[in-house]
DNA sequence: ACTTGAGGTGGAGCGCACTCCAGGGACCAG
DNA sequence: CTGGTCCCTGGAGTGCGCTCCACCTCAAGT
């Protein structure tokens, strides 16, 4: 059974060595196995779900979020259904930011639009340059 | 010449009125007329700099940044090329970002086909259901 | 024997973007 | 006159998500 060092889940999964220590303090992580001299050995496991909890933080999910979803992971009753629910409600969010994002970058191209006919009068004309957002 | 009281500036773009008042102390909003009684009152130019204030905020461009640009606006030096610079980039990052939201989507998207699929086993089959993320 | 480097702990500190608060005016309606 | 509503100021506090630090241990290499 494979185990990874620190070092390597860290260089594996972008998250800095405090990062991975402060996700198993705050409850992120599951209590991680240590070898003889007290030194974390992290399991498969562990990486993957640092894999789930890279996507969702970096989607948004706060960590209070993960954290409850994380307990759902952990349990091993039968509460795939609340998974999903979870997973969904999220799926949804991330949806809702990207057609946020959208229409916010909408707004910026129009503005770039609008400077780029300011740049097109002729020159000499008086700075007609007020910022009437269109 | 119409001006806006604080309440409905605070309305008009969904800043707080401790957010405007804050906006303006760092200079992110140039310093607001008053009244004879000293309160502010906001012009048409405040409020639709404060718009592009909220989209660039929502876009994720960060208060340094946003008072940058703010400075080039508020120059009447001909450097709107340097605007139009200072707009694409950014326009560039929110591309990326949401880029970077639909890969991740994916991610949760197949997480949860995943969950489904454990659903549709039969049952009474032995509890499958370690996290292999894929 | 010694150096190097990875890793351990507990706790303090940081950067960002607000948000709240105490204590005080200005003005209007009843 | 009383109350209510809106607004003012300076400064302190908050919440989030890390990040840094001092000081210690252990194991491997030369």
């Amino acid at each position: 059974m494979t185990v990874y060092t620190p070092g390597q889940v860290a260089e594996e999964t972008g998250f800095s060595l405090d990062t991975l220590r402060y996700y198993e303090r705050i409850g992120l992580l599951r209590r991680v196995r240590r070898n003889a001299a007290g030194q974390r050995r992290f399991t498969e496991d562990d990486v993957s779900w640092l894999g789930m909890v890279r996507c969702l933080r970096d989607t948004g999910m706060p960590i209070a979020e993960m954290r409850r979803f994380a307990e759902l992971v952990w349990q091993d009753e039968p509460n795939v259904k609340d998974r999903i629910a979870v997973l969904e409600r999220h799926d949804r969010k991330v949806e809702e930011q990207i057609a946020e994002l959208r229409r916010q970058q909408d707004v910026i191209k129009r503005k770039i639009a609008y400077y780029r006919g300011v740049l097109a009068i002729p020159d000499g004309v008086t700075a007609q340059d007020r910022e009437s957002a269109s």
